[in-house]
DNA sequence: GTCTATAATTTGATAGAC
DNA sequence: GTCTATCAAATTATAGAC
């Protein structure tokens, strides 16, 4: 457990939340393997010790990152159910993510990495996941879009969104090019099979 | 250049293969940033000076390890023009791959990782997205899938197809249930606008 | 909260004997 | 081809001063 963020100040721009911004852009960039304490440190103008100070152990730090990042996606996606056209919008906020200087989904990355990962952050991956098809499922099915009525349809074509966003980055990235992206994200949003069978 | 396969032995069980093999199987695990020679060297049951007698840097490994996966990756998939049912065959493929003891696609993990990777082996994973995407621009274009003849869209599709793979086998990871991926891979293989359009 | 100092381990890599 | 020995660097982490 990190001994930060509990007793600290009040606010958005504590040295702990700097740490988290300056991690999270490194293990989104370069995996959890590919980042270190003395990076971050170097980064936020201190030393290792004081970034162990606000997290104890690397597994804590990977802990927070991941959640923060889940509750803030989450957070900007809103409500399911209000969304009149939820597959772009899911579209455009998972979009949203992608900076351009190297930055992809946390989620995928953790994924990457699932069985070299502490148990503890691989679960915070896996709550992503859950959370992320949970959503498309609620949207997917109060907009009547699903082929399907079934619940077994409407998990799969959810899953299958989220894949192809996540697969999509992945592909993007090896390709070295991130409007590959947006033309696979284009043909999700076109197909038809997702709007009526 | 790595000092190996060039003058060895002769055929397919060399200490050079060993090593390969061993690789692979911990890149595909844990990445490329997750596993280390002395690693390798301990379950091929030498020391890790001798790993560097085969392969000097690790990024020599690392693109052995990539070049060898693509190729046989591809001649596995055999002729693009041959398969009545492409789709369905390349699913299988890609699927056979997926061994159950955590080993995910080469490409998948390697894109995950793709910034904080050396460039050559960065190349290799460009390698196999660009010879996938191509073999299945032709199966598809061969049999008449495509939902348009435009040029335009056939890519597309080959990429949306790589990308539901991809991305699903790391939604399955994160998950901690390979037959989401199985899931996921039905919901492509059925989806209605892959036959007509 | 941040520092210095340091421990303990791991890592990629090389030199040279056999 | 494989070994021993070793190096230089990096890594996670802790102790204790300020």
């Amino acid at each position: 457990m990190a001994a930060s963020k509990a007793g600290t100040s009040k606010a958005g721009t504590s040295k702990a939340d700097e740490i988290l911004d300056i991690a999270e852009s490194l293990v989104r960039r370069n995996g959890y393997n590919g980042f270190s304490f003395r990076e971050v440190a170097s980064r936020a103008g201190i030393k290792s010790a004081s970034v162990h100070y606000h997290f104890p152990a690397k597994s804590d730090l990977g802990v927070a990152v991941a959640r923060r990042y889940t509750d803030r996606f989450m957070d900007g996606l809103g409500d399911p159910q209000a969304s009149p056209d939820p597959l772009t919008a899911y579209v455009a906020a998972f979009r949203a993510g992608l900076t351009g200087d190297g930055q992809m989904c946390l989620c995928g990355v953790l994924g990457a990495e699932s069985t070299a990962l502490p148990a503890e952050v691989a679960a915070e991956a896996k709550r992503f996941c859950e959370l992320n098809a949970a959503w498309l499922e609620c949207a997917l099915s109060a907009r009547g879009l699903a082929s399907g009525a079934q619940d077994a349809s409407l998990r799969r074509q959810a899953l299958l969104i989220l894949s192809v966003l996540e697969g999509a980055m992945i592909v993007a990235r090896n390709l070295g090019d991130l409007t590959v992206f947006d033309e696979i994200a284009a043909g999700l949003t076109e197909a038809r099979y997702l709007r009526r069978a």
